[in-house]
DNA sequence: CGTAGTAACTGACTGCCAGTCATTTTAATG
DNA sequence: CATTAAAATGACTGGCAGTCAGTTACTACG
């Protein structure tokens, strides 16, 4: 009975292909001013089978995030199960996520909504546990390295790893929200630039939860991130 | 002519009475699912009337907005003005923002909105440069504040004031936004309590801002920011 | 083949809601 | 009381998410 299984095929690629549609739309559009008929006439199909393979277009619009998701575990992966220091791999995971940010911004952009109770709301519960185990995918791959750099005696032992993470992860996070939303503003009205802000802030962060050992050993690493001479201006 | 003036009075009183209408409703139904029709008739007035005073339901969600950004400045104005040293007044600050948080969680929610590009696009010109002004007007609370920090020798001249006003602003920001999400997924799945990351992260980045000798000027200030003990459990 | 049965797909339709505008109401003025 | 301007109204429009009765395509079996 090779049929069952093609059609299991023909349908995953069905979905796919919807995924597909909804992501050009996503992508142009935004949630708001996107349309499922719209999506509809991208994939070539009527509005009624969109929600055959998707119950609404909240969950489409989540499960396009979780291909942002899985992108994101696919740059961080390689970094944490490489043989270099813990130190330097958390370096390398904050440049990581930057760099997602700034290849796949139009994924990251969906996180947002993620982070909106009023959302929620709106999601089916399968959908949200399908998010939130991808999540926890990526926070677990982050938390390994913490406690490795925690057991090694880099990293300060008198802070949860799951702490150390969130307080590293919010505050880049937020950093990059706004290089997305208001870099100009910033840059112009305030002369700040957010890729320095990004910079110092991940550079003060790591070194403070770093033991006085790990700092000796690694301070080359930290040198030179420019502080003084871009804003020695004002 | 007195006349014109109480009417404009009155003018004034409906659009207030608006307001209050639309705070009862986007407060306990949230941007999305608060319809004009309810706020009008909370307001008792008819639909067509709110248009009259406000050009869209998401230049009605910012005149809400805006009242907890007047809040928040009236908070941090009396600490700004005192005559307490600076890193006093920055502790303060960040303790005042989280009362902020706690006490009017409310307009708290709505400041997600502002930080939303696809929201902006939805608000007139006006409303729009009306709650830059207000934000700036907070912004350039936390900065005098800094940049005395930084004359008087206390912290760092190495980081722009603005640039430490960002970093320290985004990140209890983004921990707050977290606690009113997934306080409980934080406590519950990761045994992580929130409002000890907030604390932890505020008094690493502050301290890392810190010039050697405010640092030990200061030290009272921080010891007791148990880290050890409520970690110690896992 | 032909036909019964089933899975996939369709698009017209429903209900909801933001925003509009012709009409009505209110109130100031002479 | 008549005139006029300002304020308020609510029926209406257009657009969209989501539904469902009906159609089509495909498989299996006699």
């Amino acid at each position: 009975m090779g049929i069952q299984e093609r059609k299991e095929r023909e349908k995953e690629h069905r979905r796919e292909e919807i995924l597909n549609a909804a992501q050009k739309v996503f992508f142009t559009k935004g949630l708001q001013a996107a349309t499922m008929d719209e999506v509809a006439e991208v994939a070539e199909l009527s509005k009624g089978t969109l929600y055959l393979y998707y119950k609404s277009k909240e969950d489409l619009y989540l499960a396009v995030m979780m291909r942002g998701m899985g992108i994101l575990y696919s740059m961080f992966e390689p970094i944490a199960l490489s043989q270099e220091p813990t130190v330097v791999k958390l370096v390398k995971m904050t440049e990581a996520y930057y760099e997602f940010f700034q290849k796949h911004c139009n994924y990251f952009r969906m996180f947002y909504f993620f982070q909106n109770p009023q959302f929620h709301k709106q999601v089916s519960e399968e959908m949200m546990q399908c998010c939130t185990g991808e999540n926890q995918r990526v926070w677990e791959l982050v938390v390994r390295v913490i406690q490795q750099g925690i057991d090694e005696g880099d990293l300060r032992s008198d802070i949860s790893p799951m702490v150390m993470g969130v307080i590293v992860w919010s505050s880049a996070n937020a950093i990059m929200m706004r290089m997305d939303t208001q870099r100009e503003y910033f840059q112009t009205t305030m002369n700040v630039n957010l890729e320095d802000v990004l910079k110092i802030s991940n550079t003060l962060l790591l070194q403070s939860l770093m033991t006085e050992s790990a700092k000796r050993k690694y301070a080359s690493l930290f040198q030179p991130a420019g502080m003084k001479e871009r804003v020695a201006v004002n």
